[in-house]
DNA sequence: AAGTGGTCTAGACCACCGA
DNA sequence: CGGTGGTCTAGACCACTTG
């Protein structure tokens, strides 16, 4: 059994002394979680079934349903229908680093964000920039060169490319204002997002834009977004969020269009990528 | 209503020719999911009750109920018994970074993965160590450092501080096998990871353990690993994956002990950190 | 008081797996 | 074939928010 040995239907506590127990579901889950934990269910091993659960913990086939269901959304179980549910691998552990956008991050720790427009116009796509956005070199994309900063002192540097039709109103936009990033994220659902981190040293352009000591790192982001392609895409494909074990994640190549292309530039002694994250 | 009229209960398609329809509450995900894309439904309006999709759909409550519940799984919507349910607040677009296993990775992309261990012994908690425990200063600690190559060439220093009551056997491993962080995986379970990533010049002890040139930057990623604080914690608590919205990981401090606390030193030159990632 | 989400149940049909 | 998961329903009780 469970905490209390409750078996009835609807026979709930009721008004019983104010201390509030887990819902039915959640205790289910415990039992589960807590046979993982401790080592009675190692990786692939069978769990008990629907109908096991009911038996044993005195629950109605559709709580235990959820229950197993959930652990399985959250990547803790594996559910073949016929077959049975099988604890799943250990996660690699993984997953990390909120990259949020700049103007955010600076107010969150009290700073003053400010934004100079360096360049902002359309150009045609070199061989790099091209090859990211997967269209023949020519294609005209919308260009803007931004710098960053907190409390007036440069913190990035950004380099940004965008396919026009993925944001039509790009050029018009004020950047001191909301940023390209922000815009972006109004006037086009991301689809898919990349990204890449690697230390460098920056070429003299940059270091000077960024006001940093000869021989000073940066910590360089690149990113590209995907938006779909323009189709009705129904859901139904992958990336059905909670509904998809981590593994998906790698699969699929987004069918959408690159929208954007961004170098983000940050000074080494006065930046990091940071990020907290707790594992199911 | 829906792709088909259907409104009995039970009065599934049965047998009929085979093309695959997408479960019910899968298509009240859809009805809903479209309306947000479509801008019928913005962030912070009002979603129809669960009674009014069941009218408007035919479907019954509880279908409604999961289709909802999940999608506030998802961090697409947010509710609040008594009052509604509605359009989450777009996400700030972010979250990305795989950080595997060294050793997996390399295999991963077809290298041979070897590792050469420094140093391996127990020592006294240090200052900036000490801090980063959260125990005094003194406090016996394991110690080790391990070059990783692949293919022989030198890619990450891993410079770690383990507590002994984590992985009590620590010292025994023999790291030229399964890295200290599968041995650390395999024994104690992971609570919370918190990462921090920068570019630096390294010093010239590492530069030479990592074959690099004089002057070439360093993407260093610190990472610290909590368990759970030895007690039964029956869940319930925060984080509970795919239950619990986004916004909930940047709040509440981990009440486990830190477990390790490692730096991992990469040549900037030849290696990068990279993801890809869906937004829900 | 009415409406909302939160939970739970008992029973049902289905497709699929494995013996 | 029996067992397993996958889904769906109708109805129920509860606590909470709102007017």
């Amino acid at each position: 059994m469970l905490d209390d040995g409750r078996t009835q239907p609807d026979g709930r506590t009721g008004t019983d002394g104010g201390g509030a127990e887990a819902p039915l579901y959640r205790r289910v889950k415990t039992y589960v979680l807590e046979r993982i934990r401790d080592g009675a269910l190692q990786p692939g091993d069978r769990v008990p079934s629907e109908h096991e659960l009911v038996a044993a913990l005195g629950v109605s086939r559709m709580t235990a349903n959820r229950a197993l269901r959930e652990l399985t959304a959250e990547g803790r179980l594996t559910r073949v229908a016929g077959a049975g549910t099988f604890v799943a691998p250990a996660k690699p552990l993984g997953t990390v680093l909120e990259i949020r956008n700049i103007a955010d991050e600076i107010q969150a720790r009290g700073g003053a964000h400010s934004a100079r427009v360096l360049h902002l116009a359309t150009e045609p796509a070199a061989g790099e920039v091209a090859e990211g956005f997967g269209r023949p070199a020519g294609t005209p994309l919308f260009h803007s060169i931004l710098v960053h900063a907190e409390n007036g002192r440069p913190i990035l540097l950004e380099d940004r490319w965008v396919a026009p039709d993925a944001a039509p109103d790009y050029l018009a936009q004020d950047f001191a204002q909301a940023t390209p990033s922000e815009h972006l994220l109004a006037v086009a659902p991301v689809r898919e997002v990349e990204h890449l981190v690697e230390a460098v040293l920056p070429d003299a352009r940059t270091r000077t834009l960024l006001d940093m000591e000869v021989g000073e790192p940066c910590l360089l982001l690149r990113r590209r977004t995907w938006i779909a392609a323009a189709e009705a895409e129904t859901e139904g494909g992958p990336g059905e969020g909670a509904e998809t074990a981590p593994e998906g994640r790698a699969e699929g190549r987004a069918e959408g269009r690159v929208a954007s292309l961004v170098e983000l530039w940050f000074p080494g002694g006065r930046y990091r990528l940071g990020g907290r994250f707790r594992p199911g």
